[in-house]
RNA sequence: GGUCCCGUAGCUCAGUUGGAUAGAGCAACUGCCUUCUAAGCAGUAGGUCUUUGGUUCGAAUCCAAACGGGAUCACCA
């Protein structure tokens, strides 16, 4: 419609104002709700033009759409503001379009171009914790609204299965792991544990006899004994300690992490992890085995906790097989000119012209740094996937950096589509008690978390749910369905990009702007189609409409801007908040009038389509979003 | 210190090409189940949109500075 009144507008322009107007000049709005009008043009752009009053031109362009444009009821003109009431052959033709097709909104699948979605991005040494909640949901989420706006999506994540994190784990388990009377060291299957979490233990287990070492050197050093400790170190220690004196707080406690460092790299446990490095570097066969074993492990726990979770992918990526690639990519960029060498055989790009820093793309021994795998990688999956055009990477806004230059990198050597990528860069998700850290244990466990928002919707459901007749099976499934979706709205309701708190209580939270609040209309909307034994039937366009019905269409007939934007801005957030509007509406409705028990029949058939285009459109909204919408709850 | 992000009600958040009297939820208080699921609805109360200046018919929104919070600036990933 906007368009429409927008093209007649300009064509009319030189009868209208005397000239010819541009396009930017037509400012269309969203009537406010306490004011009469479907649509708000805007005159103060006009004004100007035709040099009189606000109200002089809102009249003068009143007229001539009320006259012009079909679909117009009449304007009403308000402080400099042309509110339009549409008629409700208008809003009565689009309902009918959305029973025509029952995927209004989305666009013809594979029409545009296909993108890849990365996600997860886990570490094989950790189990996956609230912060990847967010950014699978967020990811998996995007993907789904991509599709939905007609792109061919590829989900993908890359694992992060190599390297000296990988190794401590598997050096601790080797060392500490109790061996039982079979003779076997702990495994998920003898002790019952997810892979991930066994895994997860022996890291942590790595670290306490670490820090355990390293406390025992430094404690020598304080007390002079530098017997075992090569005459660098020594030095360096002691010229720190001196360096301590007459210094601020601040400084004192730099220092004093250097000489920590220090002596965690003199102890015997991390040499052993470097020496495995070298080992699995050079496929030793023992080595080799337990890695993929534990990794096997991990990948088992992941699976579970990604299906728990309601998500998955099309194609996995795994360092350990990326992490060689990009060293080809920096060469003949050296060969091109986009990248310098540094005497000591390092290899840099400097992108001080664009405002940024230095960065170095391979290291002096030739070995690669994550800048040139990533730049390896990205140009692989072009080559996996010839008809790739873009790509998303969902990774925390603490790499917005190192984005902004692999992607300004990609572009120096050449690539266009370069362009297409995008990062798209979440905050951290913060607790009451401040940021989660590892290290002091306030990690907030994935598997943990969901276990208990399915325990909350348990007791909830079971106290003022309507589970007459569900089986056992059904009902478990249902408060799933209520726990994970009501997570999984709760973190993708906020703006992605900004930092956001994480209240374990309202997470869990059922009322107000809640998943289960949309899932609840859901479930209620499908029951009362079921008691009035619902047919769908064309609305005839001549029926009458009242406010508040005409409200539900208008919302409804947004849903594909929604969308839109939600796709534009790579913010599932814009369609929860616009489901959310769409489900506060029709609650309204709900409540002021009848339905089922309506005696008109063409009112009441009205109420029943309009029912279930929200009905239809919440269920469409939700599984963008990856919740699940119950028929009853 | 350089760069980037953020600052809206007690709390958590909407507010997207600058537009009308800045909106929700939670928490508090008041009503509404003998009519379709009250996980709901109606209402009351709650604001110096961090501050100052600028741009203009008009600024929470754009620009500048200050203040406050965060991230990042490794031959780590």
């Amino acid at each position: 419609m906007e368009q429409h009144i927008r093209l007649a507008l300009l064509a009319a322009a030189p009868e209208l104002f005397g000239s010819n107007i541009t396009e930017d000049l037509i400012q269309f709005q969203q009537t406010r709700k306490d004011v009469e009008g479907d649509l708000t043009l805007v005159v103060f752009p006009f004004v100007k033009l035709l040099r009189c009053s606000p109200q002089e031109a809102g009249n003068k362009l009143k007229n001539w759409i009320e006259a012009n444009v079909s679909g117009v009821s009449h304007c009403v003109v308000i402080n400099g503001f042309l509110n339009i009431v549409l008629t409700n052959a208008y809003w009565l033709e689009q309902l009918s379009q959305m029973q025509a097709q029952p995927n209004y909104g989305f666009a013809a699948a594979n029409s545009k171009p296909t993108v890849m979605v990365e996600y997860a991005s886990p570490n094989t040494n950790k189990p996956l914790h609230l912060g990847h909640l967010r950014n699978i949901f967020l990811g998996a989420a995007v993907a789904e609204i991509l599709r939905a706006v007609g792109h061919k999506v590829v989900r993908t994540q890359v694992i992060n299965d190599r390297g000296i994190h990988i190794c401590k784990s598997m050096l601790a388990w080797e060392k500490f792991s109790p061996v039982n009377a079979r003779g076997e060291r702990e495994t998920p299957a003898n002790t019952g544990l997810k892979g991930d979490k066994l895994v997860g233990k022996y890291y942590v287990e790595f670290d306490r006899a670490l820090q355990i070492e390293a406390k025992a050197i430094m404690a020598e050093w304080q007390s002079g004994n530098f017997s075992d400790t090569p005459e660098a170190i020594q030095q360096a220690v002691l010229n720190f300690e001196q360096a301590k004196q007459d210094k601020d707080e601040k400084a004192q406690a730099a220092i004093d992490d250097k000489i920590k460092e220090l002596a965690k790299n003199q102890t015997s446990i991390l040499q052993e992890a470097k020496q495995m490095l070298v080992k699995w570097e050079a496929r030793d066969p023992q080595v080799y085995l337990l890695w993929t074993t534990m990794n096997g492990w991990v990948y088992a726990g992941f699976d579970q906790t990604y299906a728990q979770m309601g998500v998955s992918f099309d194609k996995l990526y795994y360092e350990s097989d990326t992490f060689l690639l990009g060293k080809d990519q920096v060469m003949e960029g050296l060969k091109a000119g986009v990248f310098y060498q540094k005497p000591d055989g390092s290899v840099w790009i400097d992108l001080t012209a664009d405002g940024l820093d230095e960065k170095l793309v391979l290291r002096s021994d030739g070995t690669a740094v994550y800048m040139t795998q990533d730049i390896g990688t990205a140009i692989d999956r072009f080559k996996d996937y010839p008809d790739l055009h873009g790509m998303v990477y969902t990774v925390g806004n603490e790499q917005d950096y190192h984005f902004k230059v692999l992607f300004l990198i990609l572009q120096k050597l050449g690539y266009t589509w370069a362009n297409n990528c995008f990062h798209l860069s979440y905050g951290m998700v913060d607790l009451p008690s401040g940021k989660m850290k590892s290290r002091e244990g306030t990690v907030v466990d994935a598997d943990d978390l969901m276990a208990e928002v399915i325990e909350k919707a348990n007791a909830m459901t079971q106290e003022r749910g309507h589970l007459e007749g569900l089986s056992e099976a059904e009902r478990q499934a249902l408060y799933t369905q209520i726990g994970i979706g009501g997570l999984k709205y709760y973190l993708l309701k906020v703006d992605p990009k900004k930092r956001m708190l994480f209240n374990p209580e309202e997470s869990i939270d059922l009322t107000g702007n809640t998943g289960p609040f949309l899932q609840y209309a859901h479930a209620r909307i499908s029951t009362l189609l079921e008691k009035a034994s619902y047919q769908a039937k064309a609305v005839d366009l001549s029926t009458a409409l009242r406010p508040e019905e005409k409200e539900i269409v208008k919302q409804l007939s947004y849903f594909e801007h929604a969308l839109q934007e939600a796709a534009k801005g790579y913010s599932p957030a814009l369609l929860a908040n616009y489901t959310y509007e769409l489900v506060k509406l029709y609650n309204t409705f709900y409540q002021s009038v009848k339905i089922v028990i309506e005696p008109d029949q063409e009112v009441r058939q009205l109420r029943l389509e309009l029912s279930a285009q929200v009905r239809q459109t919440i269920a469409k909204s939700l599984a963008l979003l990856g919740i699940a919408a119950p028929a009853r709850m």
